[in-house]
RNA sequence: GCUCCCAUCGUCUAGAGGCCCAGGACACAGCCCUCUCAAGGCUGGUACGAGGGUUCGAAUCCCUCUGGGAGCGCCA
């Protein structure tokens, strides 16, 4: 049997980064099996449902590369599906008409509450056989009332629900529209669902499920049930800890395979490995190493597992996105050799963001003076220093190499009887107007002969003046 | 309230009875390296929720409690 997974998002909020280790855990292990992954919109809520979260999705999962071989498929276009099966199940006994008001039901909701005892249907209108005039009635499922049902988790381990527990749920609403626990039973069974891996929040939807599709005479798929992802302070997730469209982790600049990487270890782990390549993870993934307790998000180290997928690709493969980050912030790049800026770069920054952030003076001369670092690397004493470091600096062949500058800065140095840093250090805050930068020599043969004159100047000149 | 799930450092986790007075990673502190910042290396502190069992022996098995979470909708 070729195992087929699903991810099925509802278009209520947008896809967060909870929602995509869900979907992560399902890809890789269609891809681990060579089995087959499957998106479905789960619509049905008309009210609430936007295109713009079902954009999210679209643009998300593919951002991810978590690529969908079937679908995306939307529930909304299968209610003629639907209403056929509730037909079926009607005409079997599995289901019934119900025509109890709103009002009748809280009613009883709230007696059931008031006796301290769980609120569900009591099955009133399990046994009516005349219509009630003028109601329009909603489709339950009779529940079997006898027994138990035992979910097979494979994370969990065997659970047991006793019958009782479960009442009449609606699976038609008078409007006509199909409920969630029925489509998503229909869907599994249509589309060949081996695995259901979703939420362990879906835990206690899953007994009433199994008794649908037994009534509908399909075989139930087998489940795991992944635990939850929380925010860094351990509580649920929201927006204002992670549950923010997962695209705005593309903005930040984090790179799927770190962002991948790092919700990978999230509930799951092989053995001390922390830094998987998506390749690594469709190799060595698998249900059984799945953890049963929540986790928190721990934002430092998603930025650590950034750095680390950073360093380890090239500047060359970086610098389109290095573009990206740039461009969005404006910035003209002319000129200067991206690829080296970011492979100066990427062991320094842990987001793409930061990168660009820490690049900008590649771009445009200082338009001041970090004040700390003037005050210590700009000065009387110093100027004499620029003056001879610039002169050194003139006389190189261009264009400049990162070897010839260091060979050069390094005899001067030794000239004046000093450590690399004292040379290196005024020339630094002179170009990049900070104390911090990537190594002298490769700043210096990245800006290029003609800008690092041309600010050395200016700097002696403010070195001289203050 | 009822049902279900969960429980190892601050966080992510290793651990499937002796290899564990508990290992790795992030974060933190110190040191080394060093032209700054990083990266890297080394060192350090902090955890088996509690109580009962079972066993020669328990983080690992069982029970109770406590704590956390989910579900109980004509939401998904």
């Amino acid at each position: 049997m070729t195992v087929r997974t699903r991810f099925a998002p509802s278009p209520t909020g947008m896809l967060h980064i909870g929602g995509v280790r869900t979907a992560l855990f399902s890809w890789l292990y269609a891809r681990r099996h060579q089995g087959t992954f499957i998106l479905r919109i789960e619509d049905t809520d008309r009210e609430r449902s936007t295109d713009q979260a079902i954009q999210v999705i679209l643009d998300g999962m593919k951002w991810l590369g978590l690529d969908a071989d079937e679908g995306p498929f939307y529930q909304t276009q299968r209610y003629p599906r639907y209403r056929e099966v509730i037909g079926q199940l009607l005409e079997s006994g599995h289901a019934y008409h119900c025509y109890c008001s709103r009002a009748d039901l809280d009613e009883m909701r709230a007696a059931q509450m008031a006796r301290k005892e769980k609120p569900r249907y009591d099955g009133r209108c399990r046994h009516r056989t005349a219509p009630v005039e003028g109601v329009t009635p909603v489709v339950r499922f009779r529940n079997p009332d006898q027994g138990q049902v035992v979910v097979d988790d494979i994370v969990h381990g065997p659970i047991v629900f006793r019958s009782e527990e479960l009442d009449d749920l609606i699976i038609l609403r008078s409007d006509g529209n199909p409920t969630y626990n029925f489509c998503v039973s229909v869907d599994d069974w249509d589309m060949g669902i081996t695995h259901v891996i979703r939420g362990d929040d879906h835990i206690n939807n899953t007994p009433r499920q199994i008794n649908m599709l037994r009534a509908m005479g399909a075989t139930p798929p087998v489940y795991a049930h992944l635990p939850m992802i929380l925010g860094p302070d351990g509580t649920k997730l929201s927006k204002r800890h992670g549950a923010v469209s997962v695209l705005e982790y593309k903005d930040a600049g984090f790179l799927p395979a770190a962002l991948l990487n790092y919700l990978g270890r999230l509930g799951w782990s092989h053995g001390d490995q922390e830094l998987f390549s998506l390749e690594e993870l469709v190799q060595l993934f698998d249900l059984d190493a799945v953890n049963k307790s929540a986790s928190a998000l721990n934002p430092d180290k998603l930025a650590w597992t950034n750095q680390q997928h950073m360093m380890r690709l090239g500047g060359s493969a970086l610098a389109p996105l290095l573009g990206e980050q740039l461009a969005s912030r404006g910035v003209q790049v002319e000129g200067i050799d991206l690829a080296a800026v970011a492979e100066a770069l990427k062991e320094r920054t842990r987001t793409l963001a930061e990168m660009a952030e820490g690049s900008l003076f590649f771009f445009h001369d200082p338009t001041g003076y970090e004040p700390k670092a003037a005050a210590k690397n700009l000065t009387a004493e110093t100027a004499p220093l620029l003056v001879a470091a610039r002169a050194v600096l003139a006389g190189l062949p261009t264009p400049w190499s990162g070897a010839g500058i260091d060979a050069a800065l390094k005899a001067l140095a030794a000239e004046l009887g000093a450590g690399l840093g004292k040379v290196a250090q005024p020339l630094r805050v002179a170009v990049c107007g900070s104390g911090v930068s990537p190594p002298i020599d490769a700043t210096l043969a990245i800006l290029g002969a003609e800008t690092v004159l041309r600010r050395v100047d200016r700097a002696i000149a403010h070195a001289r003046g203050s």
